[in-house]
DNA sequence: AAATCAAAAGTAAGCGTTTACGTACTTTTT
DNA sequence: AAAAAGTACGTAAACGCTTACTTTTGATTT
């Protein structure tokens, strides 16, 4: 446990070498180079974070930062896999993960916001649709290296790493279709969200490819298994006998509302979830959703800004991670209501 | 957006008298240092914490670390919440939150642990009972300032912070036996995590004190839905009326395999949790919890810890964080088995 | 009025790196 | 064989703070 500095004193060497040797820059003989790393692994050498960090202004750390209103973290399984995804990724860099939720004044004046005046980061991951924009776009401009994920901002060049949302929706709404399915129901989040909306998309898609008439969008404020719960509530008096939900909660909680109204799904409904997170597949009736791969997205998130940062790329990038149709219990074919019992 | 050293020379002091004035220690007049504060809000002035922490050996850095197994997370919510409490206590303190992940190596050496090495953090906080002792117990000989989360070293003079578990445990208890209920299963997780131990035991100490007798116990190796759920198929063979869970996901779990075999709550028997996490309130029988702050624990971690490193307390500190029994649905007074239906 | 003391402000060393530049030495080019 | 070009290493400035120590200033005591 030395520092760099006490290395070279031991090794007799000027500190300027010892620095080229650790970073792997050149200027070192072969020979020197290998005595100073044996040496330094021997005696558990480090580099001061923070002389490197005043050296070169550069921090080696990642910020995550969540809009400041718990919710979504709360009720959604789905970001805190990223993160731990991410995590791996800037690990493995050599970085460092720090956890922000962006305070209420910093959404007007990002520059105000401690961990960009101070430079704690070298670049920030956006997570949520909850991110004003206009708050994206000015610490864009300020020149700070941002990704964004499951968000993505159409008019300004902003990296994003998202699901293959539509892609995903549309594969599901064809397993519904192909089931014979004809008046399905959507059970939706706030349609200004970006996968919310993506996802919405693929359903419409998918149906008007098949010819089929549009499904019908029960939109709400949130994406929770209570909201789902009370969508299903009031969709059900419509009689579909399919309901795309956006998400796993509110396909949960449909699902927990149809069995409070006596509703037996795969039996009478099917409902179909999406994001698959844990307890999707141990459910009372396992779910049929769209598995999207959380942990991949944090990686990719890490890459991509580390890329950015790095400024080892083109203008604005944009990853879809692919999605997986997850058949299982909640959906099944469709039988006239009158066969029923 | 400007160092203090730039204010320095604006105003024409030294950069002693802005350090002196900017952190609030004595030696400036008045009159010069309120000059200096408005004119370090005005000019948007800030302390680089690089060059702060190489003069000052400190990081203003709190370290979040979980085990680098994923599974507590993925399935206990628990957590999560407790981290959050946890970012805004630090915030609050004008600190910083570092999340980790232990990796595999540093179990063994802590003081390789890059985080420990390189000084990243001024503390650790270490949540859940997965971490093995003979690493908390290295950290802390090392000097760096600890404290555990839903974790306690009886014989490690470690400060910890955890849910009053026992009390907690002994109020459901009593809760089921004033329903009437005498035969008890608990739904427990691995006896050697603290909180488990300590709830269980909660749960015993209500029966010996009604004088009835001690409930079985059924142990497995963890505190999953899927395990509860595994769990209650073997224990309701033997026809106990109400069944304590050590968490709300096996309680979860239960309800689920009951709901399977066609035994209905709370007619035909009770279920009771722990931690009262969100999605018990809206289960499809909402369940009857030991509600635990989640929230305050993280903030009581962070204020602990933080007194700890400015070692501003006596030896080795516990704090028990209230519970507070949740009465819903899933629980109800008994009826004689032959009285159904 | 001189001596003493306290408070306010400045000076400078030190924290541990990185990196532009300089120097010594070796190799290649002509 | 001299000049040019590389290579390996060292020197020292810079990064922006904190803090022990010194100097200056002004008030208090005698």
């Amino acid at each position: 446990m030395i520092t760099a500095k006490a290395l070279a004193s031991e090794l007799g060497v000027s500190i300027a070498t010892i620095s080229r040797a650790l970073n792997g820059k050149p200027g070192v003989s072969p020979e020197l180079r290998e005595k100073i790393l044996n040496e330094a692994a021997e005696r558990n050498t480090y580099i001061s974070p923070a002389a490197r960090m005043l050296a070169t202004s550069r921090s080696q750390n990642i910020c995550f930062a969540v809009h400041h209103l718990p919710g979504p973290f709360n009720t959604d399984p789905f970001y805190f896999q990223v993160l731990l995804g991410l995590e791996e990724e800037i690990r493995k860099a050599g970085l460092n993960l720090t956890l922000e939720t962006i305070p209420e004044e910093a959404i007007a004046n990002p520059e105000n916001w401690r961990i960009v005046r101070e430079k704690r980061a070298d670049g920030i991951i956006l997570i949520g649709p909850f991110i004003p924009a206009s708050f994206i776009l000015k610490l864009h401009s300020i020149g700070v290296p941002v990704v964004l994920i499951d968000n993505f901002l159409e008019r300004v060049p902003v990296d994003a790493v998202v699901a293959d949302d539509r892609r995903g929706a549309r594969e599901v709404a064809e397993h519904i279709i192909s089931l014979g399915h004809s008046k399905v129901a959507i059970l939706s989040g706030p349609e200004d969200w970006y996968s919310n909306a993506e996802r919405v998309s693929g359903f419409k898609d998918a149906f008007k490819k098949a010819g089929i008439a549009e499904p019908i969008v029960y939109n709400a404020d949130d994406t929770t298994f209570a909201t789902g719960k009370a969508l299903f509530e009031i969709a059900s008096k419509k009689k579909a006998t399919a309901y795309l939900a956006v998400n796993d909660a509110m396909a949960m909680g449909a699902m927990d509302a149809a069995n409070g109204l006596g509703i037996y799904i795969p039996k009478d409904v099917s409902i179909t979830g999406f994001d698959d997170i844990d307890s999707a597949a141990n459910w009372t009736v396992p779910l049929t959703t769209v598995q999207v791969q959380k942990k991949f997205i944090g990686q990719a998130a890490g890459r991509l800004l580390w890329a950015r940062i790095d400024d080892k790329i083109a203008p604005r990038q944009r990853v879809d991670v692919g999605t997986k149709l997850m058949i299982r219990s909640s959906t099944g074919p469709i039988k006239a209501l009158k066969e029923k019992k």
